[in-house]
Order: structure tokens, then C-alpha cells, then sequence
DNA sequence: TTTATTCTAGACAAAAATATTCTAGATTAT
DNA sequence: ATAATCTAGAATATTTTTGTCTAGAATAAA
């Protein structure tokens, strides 16, 4: 249920050219040192969020990164589905025909409900959501200390 | 981000105990054929549940397993969290000390946000509720069709 | 008391997914 | 021209997940 290192990596990547949004466009160098994510893993990861045109970039010297909206219009459910190589819960959901049950499968439809209300929440979250808390020096909104909710 | 097929497997496991809540212990061989998964594993899969007391098991002829409650007292949040090895969206929700960078990391926050809405949801669903479906001939009361949200 | 049935525990092996690096270019400002 | 930068795909390494095997322990019933 992790979501994978390439998302992790690449949440910080874009976040990083949002610090930059406005600016000259970022290298692939600058954020390795900024994140302490190596060049070539970055690469890597910059290539999908490129192909989904949230990222344009330019080449030679005085090229690199930058995003192709305000941060205020990219989400992380937006992110998260670009980045994770199975961005739901359950294959079934994404693709009932792979499943000989689903027809009939109650199971399903409840990966199918809480995906979805795991994107309804990433989905409200802004990368400009994201730089703020970091301005005021985190903390949510929200108590988020209890997870395990039903545990107690 | 996709659950475990221990997980998955693990859900049809105990719905099939919960199918036969108040009767005669079932076998794991009787899961087996109904479920079409291999006695060994469900061996496996099934020692956690126990663990955390779920399931209750009796051993010898006429032996088999039990859930220790009633099934509308159990929520797939709780089984979520027993199986799934990986039980948050990222190792520094659960545990903040093993990232260097936790301490002001908004995106932690965010990836802890994310897991609060999944279990909210999945806590709110138990063996009951999807034996009713099921019953009901399957067909959630909400709509789930767009998943991808601000995709369109 | 023996036997067949059933669960239990841990180790092991195989397969799949993930993470990461490498090699060889292609662009382009200076 | 050349140095800086991005691009693409292949290749490798690592980790995680999935699944089986071996050996044993408990117990109901004959």
C-alpha cells in the first residue's frame, strides 16, 4: 500500500520547481543537490511528469525544468497518478475484466469506494497547499495524530 | 499503492468465515475450494488474523476456524491493518524518526492526511455491510464511476 | 490407544516489482 | 566548436511479495 519511491522522489521534484515557478528554469542538477536524489534516478522519474505536460523543459546551457501550470492548478492525486505504477488499491478496480469474480464481487467495490476516497483527498491538496505549510512551519489543519481511527 | 494479495485474499478469507458466522467451524480446506486459493497459503494468511484475534481456531477432526466476533464488529480497515504489511502510504507516516527530513517535511504531512482518508473509509465498512451487497446482488449506494477525479 | 484430521511454525524458493545506474545520443546558447 | 543540458532505452541490482515445503502438535472418534 506504500506508494512507490518514484512518487515520493517525484512529489519532491515537482515541488521543488514550484519553489522556483516564475523563475529560470531549474536543472536536473540543481534539485540532485537540493533533494539529495541522484541525476540519473531523477532523470528517470522527470520523464512521465514531462509526458503528462506538467513539466516542459528546454535543453543546452541555461536549460532544465519548469512547470507548465501555477501550483495552485497541480494536485497530488494529479501527481500520484502519473507517478504510481498501480494507482489503485486493487487491480479490479481499474480493470474488472482481469477478475473472473468481479461481477459479483462485493470486495471489489470497497477497494473501489476507498480509492476513491484516497484521491478525493489527495486531490484537494494543491502544491501551493504544500509550500504554505512549509512557510508556517508545518502542521496540518487537521489532528492528524490518530490513523489507526477503530485501533482504540 | 496496490493492497497485498495477502490482504486481498486475507478479506475473502474471513468473509467466508463471516458467511458462516454461528455455524460449525470451517476448515482451511473448505476456504481453500471455495475460494480457489491454495491450502498453504491460506495457512499463512491466516496465522496474523489469529494473532490479532480475529479468528479463533480449534485443532483436531471437527476442528477448524471462527471469527471471535460478529461480523458487523469487524471492519476492513482493521483487516487492512493486520494484513498489509506496508500499512500507511509512507514509511515516515508511520514512523516520522527513520526520515531525516520528517521533522519539517510537508509532503510528510500530506502522505499522513492521505492515509487518515483511506482508513476513515475503509474503518466505516465491515463483513456485514459487504455481506448485504453481496445479498443485494452487489451495487454500493454511492456512485463510483469517476475514480480519476480532476482528470476530466 | 491408535489413527486420521486438522491446525501451527518456521524456513525456504521462486517470481515479480522496484529502484538505480549505464551507455549513447540529441539540442542549443555562447 | 564546445560545453551544458536534456532524452531514451537498456541493463543491473535490490527488495518485496508470493507461495511451498518440512516437521510437528493437538484432539476427536473408532
Amino acid at each position: 500500500m506504500k506508494l512507490s519511491t518514484k512518487t515520493r522522489y517525484g512529489t519532491r521534484l515537482i515541488l521543488d520547481l514550484a519553489r522556483h515557478h516564475g523563475d529560470e528554469p531549474v536543472t536536473i542538477g540543481d534539485i540532485s543537490k537540493r533533494q539529495d536524489i541522484s541525476v540519473k534516478y531523477l532523470e528517470q522519474i522527470i520523464r512521465p511528469l514531462k509526458k503528462a505536460e506538467l513539466v516542459a523543459s528546454t535543453r543546452g546551457p541555461k536549460g532544465g525544468h519548469s512547470l507548465t501550470r501555477s501550483p495552485d492548478k497541480i494536485t497530488l492525486g494529479e501527481i500520484v497518478r502519473v507517478l504510481q505504477s498501480s494507482d489503485v488499491l486493487a487491480e479490479c478496480v481499474s480493470e474488472p475484466e482481469k477478475c473472473l469474480r468481479s461481477s459479483d464481487c462485493c470486495v471489489r467495490i470497497a477497494w473501489q469506494e476507498a480509492t476513491k476516497a484516497l484521491y478525493e483527498k489527495l486531490n484537494s491538496i494543491t502544491l501551493t497547499d504544500l509550500l504554505t505549510y512549509e512557510d508556517r512551519g508545518v502542521g496540518f489543519p487537521e489532528d492528524c495524530s490518530s490513523l489507526g481511527a477503530d485501533k482504540t
